[in-house]
DNA sequence: CTGATGTCCTGTCGGC
DNA sequence: TGCCGACAGGACATCA
């Protein structure tokens, strides 16, 4: 689901609720996720305090004072939020944090593609396998055309492929791959390897510009996706080809946005603007 | 190494 | 209205 326009997006709406303040109480409800949660995650954080709240591609990272830290991903459907104070509890509500000051935290996943985990010590954190094969954040300052251009060279996985891969460039999904490459013009089926420096350059513009655009409209909400008030996001309204099969391209009215498959996730693009 | 496919799981939507 | 299949924002394993 989320991806990382949705995951900053909650990032910041939780962090004022959750920085400094001391966990006084971890609830697992349902621990068999994608891959199952520590069995003593409750007792682990029970008491600790969180000192900041991160975000590293789409995982959200709950450094704790004593040096752990709570890694959090919502999958395809998952959402973190403050629920409001007359909702009833959902039966895909698998984690709840209350907070010191009376907070209540929680996190739903009803397809169960999410993770939580804890990674202990900051050594452990280090080689943590999901965040250690991570690439570049593309909103990072160092992240360029040139970066791209050299993640590129000799693939000839197409561009779309090669952009969902999170060791090329990490945060990126199917929406956000689409969005880009439209901005760029580029074709999704292009091999890696035949794209060229000023086009990579491109590419590295419309990413950073897509994603934020995206985060300053509060994400995207498809079906599930809800901030950190459980509010819908609006970028969604502004796709210029994901989900508009059928419709005219924006470039140029007299094309119509297509879809194809690739590597089993579908790709939306103008065959014309994008060839 | 590559690229395609399958898998985890549940919900929703469109078509009949 | 009800049923059924297709498809869904991710990540990973497996296969040829």
């Amino acid at each position: 689901m989320p991806e990382l326009p949705e995951v900053e997006t909650v990032r910041c709406g939780l962090a004022p609720f959750l920085t400094g303040r001391r966990i006084a109480r971890l609830t697992m409800r349902r621990p068999d996720l994608r891959r199952a949660m520590p069995a003593d995650l409750p007792e682990a954080v029970q008491g600790r305090t969180v000192k900041t709240l991160d975000r590293r591609a789409k995982y959200l990272l709950a450094r704790l004072d004593d040096g752990q830290t709570l890694v959090l991903h919502l999958g395809m459907t998952g959402r973190l939020f403050i629920p409001a104070p007359d909702r009833a509890v959902n039966i895909h509500d698998h984690v709840t944090l209350d907070l010191d000051d009376g907070t209540h935290i929680v996190f739903n996943d009803a397809r169960r593609f999410g993770q939580v985990d804890l990674i202990r010590t900051p050594a452990e954190l280090a080689v943590y396998p999901a965040l250690a094969l991570l690439g570049p954040e593309p909103l990072a300052p160092g992240m360029d055309g040139g970066v791209l251009h050299g993640a590129f060279a000799d693939r000839r996985v197409p561009l779309k492929s090669l952009l969902m891969d999170q060791r090329v460039v990490a945060g990126l999904g199917n929406i956000y791959v689409c969005e880009a490459l439209f901005r760029a013009r580029l074709d999704p089926k292009r091999a890696g390897s035949n794209v060229t420096r000023a086009e990579a350059d491109r590419l590295a513009k419309s990413i950073k510009a897509v994603l934020l655009e995206a985060i300053a409209s509060g994400g995207s909400t498809l079906r599930d996706y809800v901030n950190a008030a459980g509010a819908a996001g609006y970028f969604q309204h502004r796709f210029d080809v994901y989900d508009r099969v059928g419709k005219p391209c924006p470039a140029d009215p007299s094309h119509t946005i297509t879809r194809i498959s690739q590597a089993g996730r579908s790709t939306f693009y103008c065959p014309q603007c994008q060839g």
